[in-house]
DNA sequence: AAAAATCATTTGTCTGACAATTGGTTCCGG
DNA sequence: CCGGAACCAATTGTCAGACAAATGATTTTT
């Protein structure tokens, strides 16, 4: 009967929260403006800078976009698949980085999430896709690449498989497990003999999604995800034993 | 050499961006107390509420919280596997409701995401998300319940099966999928005969997890989208006419 | 009629202040 | 010496008012 939440919330957070409601709700509908700060202000019977704080926690999620002059004011924001994108990368990358998600976990979760495009990639992919899987494959095979410029590759790589999918909502969704991933791939070491298995794989992959093969993409996924694994393990068998001896 | 980006971000944007890529890089820590709001102003050569506006976004984005008091301050989040489910599912519902992505092409997406979750869950569901399953099943199956009350037990029944995968990553990424689907699903009206079809094509997929035959589940749920599309299409076939007549 | 100057509105930023919270500190009493 | 209560200091939350900067609309001038 009493406060549930009396007051754990900031004004800001609050106001921000009700905007952000009716918005999802859609009372406020794309490219509407809103009431001026000042105007604000007035109706939640706060000061404007309280208002600016509350619209800052809007525009940080990419919900209403500012304008300022004459005809400005905040305008409620068509959230585009780019800004998506940026958002669920952020998280996704802050997600891995900070919870102690075992590489394990998260690779096969990437890997899982990938297969599932394979067979509408198969289906779908352009030639513009393979061309763009052919040419990271070259890029891949560059003496004196740095392990970093591989694993940007391989993202490259993968995100045009993803895109061959011709979905964009997948296209987003996957956008944070293939990114995310980055980092923790960075942390692999690969030899020579690792690039040349995984671009083998790379090329295999490819070849399978010109043939317009659904089954045979999904396997070699597997077995690079597999092979990922490996590496992974591998390193991190490595970095314990120094870190004994350290 | 002039300015590439000359000033079309506020101060409290580049603010925030600094600090953001200061945590994404790892140069603070989980839990790690930022300086005070006075202290940064003073840093960036900005008043407080500039500095105010710039941790406020921070905290939107659930990479900072705050506290008050003499040993206050903001700390740096520890991203918790729920903030992001929320972040994901605002984001996705959001992305979805404005950019009139078709039904068939979010209903797409999440049927092939949830369908990498299959093997996976067939391999490893537990006792209780079948439990789960079981009673959604039943619920689904009561007279009188409104179809808005049927979509949500139908997430409840998909979420226990992505969460039966026991990979917390999966199911941090299909909780956009699934979720942000549901406003779309409302928007089908549901005769008692296909609810009966649903509901029994949810009994078999239970049924397989519970055999942990993971191809099977795999079969029945790509059924169980193609069925989903294709109430969708009458759907939107009469909805279309009565459009015609009105 | 076209161009330039002006204006009004709105956001961006600053200054200064006070309230509220909260952990630490000091002081008093036992 | 210990325990508790009062106090203090640091910090965030909020407010009021002001000015700068941008920008579309308006008016004036050519």
């Amino acid at each position: 009967m009493s406060a549930q939440k009396p007051t754990p919330q900031d004004l800001s957070a609050q106001i921000a929260s009700d905007i952000r409601d009716a918005i999802i709700a859609g009372d406020l509908i794309v490219d509407q403006r809103l009431p001026s700060e000042a105007e604000l202000a007035d109706q939640f019977s706060v000061s404007r800078p309280t208002v600016r704080e509350a619209l800052k926690r809007l525009a940080a999620q990419n919900l209403i976009r500012t304008q300022r002059g004459a005809t400005g004011g905040a305008f409620v924001n068509r959230m585009s698949f780019e800004d998506a994108y940026g958002q669920q990368i952020t998280t996704s990358t802050l997600l891995l980085s900070m919870n102690s998600v075992s590489f394990e976990t998260a690779c096969e979760a990437r890997y899982a999430l990938e297969r599932a495009c394979a067979p509408l990639s198969a289906q779908r992919r352009t030639p513009d896709h393979l061309a763009t899987m052919r040419a990271e494959i070259v890029r891949q095979g560059q003496t004196g690449l740095s392990d970093e410029a591989f694993c940007a590759s391989d993202v490259a790589f993968h995100r045009a498989l993803v895109d061959g999918a011709g979905n964009p909502v997948l296209s987003y969704q996957l956008a944070g497990a293939v990114e995310a991933m980055q980092p923790l791939m960075n942390m692999i070491t690969y030899t020579q003999r690792d690039r040349d298995r995984i671009i083998a794989l790379h090329t295999q992959i490819a070849d399978a999604l010109e043939a317009r093969g659904g089954a045979q993409t999904d396997d070699t996924l597997a077995a690079l995800g597999e092979y990922t694994q490996t590496l992974a393990r591998q390193a991190f068998a490595r970095r314990g034993h120094s870190a004994d001896h350290g």
